[in-house]
DNA sequence: TCTGGGGTCCTAGGACCC
DNA sequence: TCTGGGGTCCTAGGACCC
């Protein structure tokens, strides 16, 4: 792998979910752009899913983080405008992001629904300089797309990366590696990739409180201070990292999770939870091709407390009755009776599914993919919601809890990123 | 006061086997 | 009585990312 001379752009768009649900209500006709006043994107208070997910550059001043919540952010500033995200919306504006930047590189990588890495080593013939290509991008991004990014310029992706997060927005930004001492170093240490909350006071306690006192720290001591990690965001802090531009690694595990709008107290609740929650991993896993060798649950409760069982299938499978079977044992061996906020099922260690395994016991696993086949080719063509278990009615559970979408018409998660 | 959902990777302890 | 040391697999939980 050349590790030197490559040239790597990283754009991110600008408080995304913000700027898009601006960008669409402007196409709709509203005369107020949302990115000029203290605004958000947040969730439902009322189902309890109120977060931040995403703020306009005007909050600055308020100091709301991403995640906390949506009364947290109203008691730092009164008047926020916080509005609900609507995420078709957001996939197409990322769709559209991408489909222009592969015009400029054939290596393109979709590092979340948000951001892109693009290759433009050699590209040079073609595009010209890459600092004035990255202007004509993130301009043309601008005109035709109506939202602004920034874009990062460096020779990997981890600089790239670093460099579209200085100034905002609307910016190029180069970060080569004989300007790391003087644009990275400087900056406080929780700023660099990797290094979250639990790293930062793990570093402080050390006395290391920006990137360049991490980059001159002695990696051996970091490695016993913290494990693998030290190591990792030494070499982050010298801007050493070599991975290239592709499609990102193959998908390890999949899973959906829900907090619910009230505790569920009784068994029967929390078992319509995991299926319907079910349905969705195991649409997700038959329309990747995949069998899943490993199924865990997990839930929390009312105080934040979490809990997780999993267990191996004697069969790998992505069969919905199975799973929910199985998702079913695993939550009454971790059940104690507490009310519960929160359930997930998450399924790993995949196997291809073209060659499954046929049990003596599971006699009708036949039968049981016929079943899934016609559901999903049924969803597929008339929607979703087109058909749904019984068991669902008049309960108010979602029958397909889980997943980014929940908006009608979208097709299911096959189709996204 | 209220605190989402989708992921990946790492660690540590126990079971089990040689 | 006093009790090895690996190696691998499995599981639970925590840390990190967007």
């Amino acid at each position: 792998m050349e590790t030197n001379n490559r040239i790597i752009f990283h754009i991110d768009v600008n408080s995304a979910f913000l700027s898009w649900e601006a960008v669409y209500r402007l196409q709709h006709g509203s005369t107020l752009d949302l990115r000029t006043i203290p605004s958000a994107v947040g969730g439902d208070t009322t189902t309890r899913h109120g977060i931040i997910l995403a703020k306009s550059i005007p909050t600055k001043p308020f100091k709301i983080q991403t995640g906390e919540s949506v009364y947290s952010a109203k008691l730092k500033c009164p008047h926020l405008m916080v509005v609900p995200p609507r995420y078709h919306i957001y996939i197409q504006c990322s769709k559209a992001l991408v489909s222009i930047l592969k015009e400029y590189s054939p290596a393109v990588q979709r590092f979340s629904i948000d951001e892109v890495f693009i290759d433009y080593t050699n590209m040079g013939t073609h595009w010209g300089d890459p600092i004035e290509a990255a202007h004509r991008i993130k301009d043309r991004i601008k005109k035709e797309l109506g939202f602004t990014v920034n874009i990062g310029v460096s020779s990997n992706k981890l600089l790239a990366k670093m460099a579209s997060g200085f100034q905002k927005p609307d910016k190029v930004h180069t970060l080569f590696i004989d300007e790391i001492q003087e644009k990275m170093w400087p900056l406080p240490v929780e700023e660099l990739f990797m290094v979250g909350r639990a790293t930062t006071s793990k570093l402080r306690n050390k006395g290391i409180f920006t990137i360049g006192e991490l980059a001159t720290t002695d990696p051996k001591l970091l490695s016993q201070w913290l494990k693998s990690h030290g190591r990792l965001i030494w070499k982050f802090a010298n801007g050493i990292e070599d991975s290239p531009v592709s499609g990102g690694p193959p998908i390890k595990g999949l899973g959906n999770s829900t907090t619910l709008p009230f505790d569920a107290e009784d068994r029967k609740t929390a078992h319509k939870t995991l299926l319907s929650l079910t349905e969705t991993v195991s649409m997700r896993l038959r329309d990747i091709g995949k069998s899943a060798g490993v199924l865990s649950v997990s839930i929390k409760d009312r105080d934040f407390v979490s809990v997780s069982r999993q267990k191996k299938l004697d069969v790998p499978t992505n069969s919905t009755n199975i799973i929910y079977k199985n998702a079913c044992i695993l939550f009454d061996e971790l059940w104690e009776g507490q009310p519960l906020r929160h359930l997930g099922i998450r399924a790993s260690d995949l196997y291809s599914d073209d060659l499954y395994q046929l049990s003596f016991f599971e006699a009708d696993i036949e039968k049981q993919r016929a079943l899934d086949t016609a559901v999903d080719e049924i969803r597929e063509q008339y929607g979703g919601d087109s058909i749904m278990r019984s068991c669902f009615l008049y309960t108010g559970l979602g029958h397909m809890m889980g997943g980014v979408i929940q908006e009608e018409e979208y097709p299911m998660m096959s189709s996204i990123l």
